[in-house]
DNA sequence: CACACTCTGTAACATTAGTTACAAACAATG
DNA sequence: CATTGTTTGTAACTAATGTTACAGAGTGTG
């Protein structure tokens, strides 16, 4: 573990002196596949770094419509967390581990005194940043500009992208929630996108051919 | 104007040595209502800080297909241009001046040097970020759970907000090219606002109620 | 294997939003 | 004030998405 997010940060052009306080002050998280990480509401005082496995990150309103906002994948971090903190923020996100997962947490109170101090974290912060919202806006063109059957598509698409497997394991109410439409609907274009031989359909599981 | 710049940033808790330097390196930049600021495509090197008047920053696909993603208003800034600098990104946006405009412009290469020197120009700088990340939120949301008559309602509240005014002059046409709708749709949902007695139509206005 | 439960397929229908077409009102200009 | 271009209103229609209802297939458990 430590190996792993060790080479993560040097990867990301961390310094082994950072690498080695971050390594002292963090501490491991798991979580197991299905498990909620952050509830909308909750206010963390962390930063997790994704060391292995895949969480998503889902939008809810009131009366508990969700949308999914994006993945982070091993490696990633989300650097949002840290405004939602310094400015006593509630959380606004419901993050739940899509696969067995570890996450490094690191106690923000350092995080100030790393970007004053250290140019590589400055770096990595604002590109974290950016990396997320940038896939808001993704999230956006989605939404706005595709119709459900090519939004579908692309999410079977992004999902194969992010777990590196051409099987789905889900149900279609699953993934209903996740783009934040009906199981009847999605059951529908789902049978359409395999009559056209784009993908293949069994119980709990799509394969994307 | 350096008055205005003073004093916003002053109100932002940016201390006077710093704000002397922001005078010193950065120049002043006008546009008439209307005016196309940031076109997509293009690579600006400096980060606007509006000081009078009203931004539109607005999404585009492909097909000129548009979605109105959050208002830059007096007093704002707009550290996403940051990171579109940093990493030699090209802008995705189209920036347009929704009323007479005054912008102070700084150029990027200062950036990092304060972010590292002034702990109130970095809470500046993340603060910018999360407002506009938060904007986007926003965004997804009005898009993912409301449908086109809240949507539309929603939109001219919040343009009432961000003008500071119950007149909205704009076309239906303009409308539901930030909608990402048709003319037709928005003229229809328009008529049946004033039906309810919330707005009032005129030609090229829209008056709230 | 009997039972309960979850998941998927499909039909029929309702609602929302998008499109096409056209007429009338209004504004600007020579 | 005649002409042209823009804006708005409205009807009629199409397409996309959401809803309800129900049947059958698959899975897990005692």
């Amino acid at each position: 573990m430590q190996e792993s997010l060790k080479s993560i940060l040097s990867e990301a052009g961390i310094e082994d002196e950072l690498i080695q306080e971050i390594q002292k002050v963090g501490f491991p998280k798991t979580a197991r596949s299905g498990e909620l990480i952050i509830t909308p509401g909750s206010t963390s005082m962390h930063m997790p770094i994704v060391l292995e496995g895949l969480l998503s990150v889902v939008r809810q309103d009131e009366e508990a419509n969700e949308i999914l906002l994006y993945y982070l994948e091993g490696g990633e971090t989300c650097a949002m967390s840290l405004a939602c903190c310094i400015e006593g923020k509630r959380n606004d996100f419901k993050v739940t581990a899509e696969d067995n997962s570890v996450l490094w947490m690191i106690p923000m109170n350092y995080m100030d005194e790393w970007i004053q101090n250290y140019r590589s974290f400055r770096k990595y912060v604002f590109s974290s940043y950016q990396t997320r919202f940038d896939e808001l806006l993704e999230t956006i063109d989605s939404i706005t500009f595709l119709n459900l059957y090519e939004r579908l598509y692309k999410y079977l698409l992004d999902k194969k992208q992010a777990t590196k497997s051409y099987e789905i394991n889900m149900s279609h109410e699953q993934i209903a929630q996740h783009l934040n439409t009906s199981r009847v609907v999605v059951s529908r274009l789902l049978k359409q996108l395999e009559n056209e031989g784009k993908i293949e359909l069994e119980r709990n599981r799509i394969s994307i051919l």
